[in-house]
DNA sequence: GCATTAACCACAG
DNA sequence: CTGTGGTTAATGC
């Protein structure tokens, strides 16, 4: 861990960069920088939180704890601050986040945070307009769940990875398939057969954790009709 | 009834 | 950790 200096900083959030710089240096006092490697906890569901996490980079999942078992609520990429609802709406995490790729990540008090908050309008902006586009994208994916079918709810969870996780056709897959269960709502072993299925179908192709999708428009057809 | 979907269990690489 | 087969329960013609 170390003592980062947001000034200079070249991962700086979108929100940081409308900043002063009195308020970077107050930023910058408050702000402990650290390393998580896969599996790590970045902060855990029940703890105590004071702190709002800045992303810099790297990939996590955002768990819950149901009355069955943990569900992954959603995987978050960087650049993105994880944990405002949860540290501003309450004391007490309601979620927990683990590194699911190396990352690198902020801790900002809350205070200093706060404060930010109440003197900078740009900074509060970019910030809500996060959430917003959080609360959003969280909505999507609650219907899709509920009414789509694990084909559909599969599918549309590759393309995710695809469109705007890596931005490519072809990835490694950052989850075993126990954890992609747990993202798609169903068991190890129907995920198993669903790829097996998509791969004999020809829409993608399937090594361990590689994926390759060969046909986007089909499987764009099984997200949407599930 | 019969077919489909998907979960749970067990077992083998 | 993963893939597969068998079984079973729920749901929809």
């Amino acid at each position: 861990m170390k003592n980062a200096s947001c000034t200079v900083c070249m991962l700086k959030s979108k929100a940081a960069r409308s900043l002063q710089h009195s308020e970077l240096d107050l930023l910058g006092e408050s702000c402990v920088q650290a390393v998580f490697e896969p599996g790590e906890t970045i902060f855990k569901q029940g703890a105590l939180s004071s702190n709002i996490i800045y992303l810099q980079t790297g990939l996590v999942k955002l768990t819950i704890k149901g009355p069955q078992r943990v569900q992954i609520m959603r995987l978050k990429k960087a650049p993105s601050y994880l944990g405002v609802p949860t540290t501003m709406g309450d004391k007490i995490n309601h979620y927990s986040a683990i590194a699911v790729e190396r990352c690198t990540a902020c801790f900002i008090d809350i205070n200093t945070f706060k404060e930010l908050l109440k003197v900078n309008p740009a900074f509060s902006y970019e910030i809500m307009l996060e959430l917003c586009r959080n609360e959003l994208e969280q909505y999507q994916r609650c219907v899709k769940l509920v009414q789509n079918q694990v084909y559909g709810r599969l599918a549309a969870n590759l393309l995710i990875f695809a469109n705007e996780i890596y931005n490519s056709n072809e990835y490694d897959l950052p989850l075993n398939r126990n954890d992609l269960a747990d993202l798609v709502c169903t068991s190890r072993e129907t995920v198993s057969r669903l790829l097996a299925e998509l791969a004999k179908e020809s829409i993608i192709e399937v090594e361990g954790k590689h994926i390759r999708i060969l046909d986007n428009e089909r499987l764009e057809n099984i997200s949407e009709k599930g």
